[in-house]
DNA sequence: TATTGTTATACTCTATAACTATA
DNA sequence: TATAGTTATAGAGTATAACAATA
């Protein structure tokens, strides 16, 4: 038991991850803002890119984006031809994701100014710190609980 | 140039670490629930207790948090009695911020709340990972910039 | 009865900008 | 003119729950 709370903001991981989540954020969504698509977007569109064809409830769970957000993405990429979404023979209450030429096109693109981005923000740590931060990143997301958050970031 | 975008989400910073801010935002705001306060109004209180006798705006700037929203937790802060609002002699614009003994008391207990919760979450990473990732998130908080950010965090 | 997708609602967070009182 | 604190407002995010269609 110690005298007195000696915490500083500093060792509080909690904080790290939000200040760096909405610093990163802000960088990447000026990055890409001329492509028209917001973050969020852009991640739906990697995760369909990642398995076309899946249902909008199995990529909302990969993207860890809620299921009725996640509405709201698929609309304004599908008004917007970058996404397709098409009734499923075999199950008709899914509608089954995927890319059109163009919203592969939009998505290089994104991620190539995400990936520019973030090396300029990772420039300040070694490479090797890089990828030990990435493999650590990795192990606890793998882990990660999303039990509904409804509070502020910080 | 590469043939096709083959990103995953797992490789995207931002997106990691907007998910895992989430995940344990809601692991440690459950841990402090029964405290009363907020996860940003431990925060708050942490850097009060850091440095006693500042005004809201240096608090809300260490802390990253907006100065509006300040405004609400030190509200809420004083009416609960653990956090008092003083004026300040030398200049009549500040309120020095400063934590009661009972604010002193609740403090210790959630940062013991919250530091019991997050040596739970990085227990699956080995000591010497838990460190290094603590380096490397001070690294990098060190260069954040925070321009305002609206978007989701996923 | 359970699941997919959708919609509606209420609440909170956030950005912005005014405003006061001091300096 | 600039700063500290406050307040108001509008917009966006989120949780929740309902709902229709399908399994």
């Amino acid at each position: 038991m110690s005298e007195t709370t000696a915490t500083t903001l500093a060792d509080d991981v909690h904080w790290l991850l939000a200040r760096l989540a909405r610093s990163f954020g802000a960088v990447e969504q000026e990055a890409i803002a001329e492509l028209g698509i917001t973050l969020r977007e852009y991640v739906v569109m990697t995760e369909v890119h990642a398995g076309p064809g899946r249902s909008q409830l199995a990529v909302a769970r990969a993207a860890a984006v809620d299921k009725s957000m996640m509405v709201t993405a698929v609309d304004r990429l599908e008004a917007r031809g970058l996404l397709l979404r098409e009734p499923q023979p075999t199950d008709r209450r899914i509608r089954a994701l995927s890319l059109t030429d163009e919203g592969q096109r939009v998505l290089a693109a994104a991620a190539q100014a995400v990936r520019s981005a973030e090396m300029q923000l990772l420039a300040v740590l070694p490479q090797s710190h890089r990828t030990a931060l990435l493999e650590s990143l990795q192990a606890l997301a793998a882990e990660a609980v999303d039990t509904g958050y409804d509070a502020a970031c910080i």
